[in-house]
DNA sequence: TGACAATATGACCGGGTAGTCATATGATGT
DNA sequence: ACATCATATGACTACCCGGTCATATTGTCA
């Protein structure tokens, strides 16, 4: 987390370190990110960020955190009830929709997909392991076959529709008629059917 | 293409720079591998370098056609009238059979998938549409879901099969298992059903 | 006002990169 | 033996990076 210097700067401040880093981490992978591009765009001089942040990490897990709370104003909660697939079509296009208004935030996710650094990959972990469970619970409930590996699936659906979103030129309407197809291919091979 | 002093080398000296080819970008992508590593591995001088090669596309290029002229010692040509998924199947295998005796190779794949460079991703259209015609020929057998957006699947295969490779951490029976559970799931989902 | 602590700053360090170029070496033909 | 040409070579340029640190500035409290 940023050191107290950084919590006591001016809003102002704090909002253009945040949007240089924004800027950045949008635009190239969290690996080749570079701390120098930040200090420039936001700036400041490239001791003071040392000052405020211990690493690259730290700003941008710092980042992340206010995105969060920033996304959450944009898109509605995911309910928590849905089905898997629901629950992936929401996700998506609450990616859209955050998008149309941030581009860089889904721009920011989409680029974790091609970055397999330790640091990527453990976050990415922690967030699959959600789906993870709401793949379990439909298992229970009798909606998906319980021979299949969630890991698997979990990982066509992740890089899919992030990798998806990279590679259509962020183009919202050719992205969600792909995910869309996706998915259904997807649901069509994992779920019980009812005949 | 290599100038023609690299042409006229000996068989030996191209070896070596070959190898240090493999080793380099079998470590990093295309993106992040060094022309400093390679002439380092390879013992030759950095002007050598740009004696014989013009770039690292030149080399990496290079490297690619000795790899390929390499594999198909090791596995068996794809047969051409197989279906989408024994296809996929066939390349999976070939794919381990090639990464025992030459892991390298398999790494250098698998790779690509986390590069999206103008460079590479130019490489891996050319290399879809290959299979994206095998799609298209099975629609046409009647094996496939005629609706089903052959683009989506070969996403879906293509970045599942080798990123699998990469993140099982080279464990070939936990790879193979992986594919053969997305590929069922996948061909579950669009090819047509005898009922 | 003076003293002390907190913060700001950018030059600097050691490392990396791609690519160039003047010079050295070796081979070839006369 | 000499001239010519192909090839070999590594120092060098011009850039990038993350991170440090001595010094300058500012704020705070007595």
């Amino acid at each position: 987390m940023p050191k107290d210097t950084f919590i006591n700067l001016s809003e102002e401040k704090k909002k253009r370190i945040f949007d240089a880093a924004v800027k950045e981490f949008s635009t190239r992978r969290f690996s080749d990110a570079s701390i120098n591009q930040i200090v420039k765009n936001a700036g400041i001089p490239k001791g003071s960020f040392y000052q405020y942040f211990a690493d690259k990490e730290d700003i941008y897990l710092y980042m992340l955190e206010e995105i969060s709370k920033d996304i959450h104003e944009i898109i509605e909660p995911i309910n928590l009830n849905s089905g898997f697939f629901e629950t992936v079509m929401q996700r998506a296009k609450g990616t859209i929709k955050a998008g149309k208004t941030r581009p860089e935030y889904a721009k920011i996710g989409a680029l974790t997909v091609i970055d397999n650094s330790d640091f990527i990959l453990q976050l990415l972990r922690a967030s699959n392991e959600k789906y993870i469970e709401i793949i379990e619970r439909d298992k229970r409930r009798g909606l998906i076959k319980p021979e299949i590996d969630s890991a698997v699936v979990i990982k066509m659906i992740y890089i899919f529709v992030f990798n998806e979103y990279l590679y259509s030129g962020f183009d919202e309407t050719l992205y969600l008629k792909q995910v869309e197809n996706a998915v259904q291919i997807i649901k069509q091979g994992i779920a019980v059917h009812q005949d």
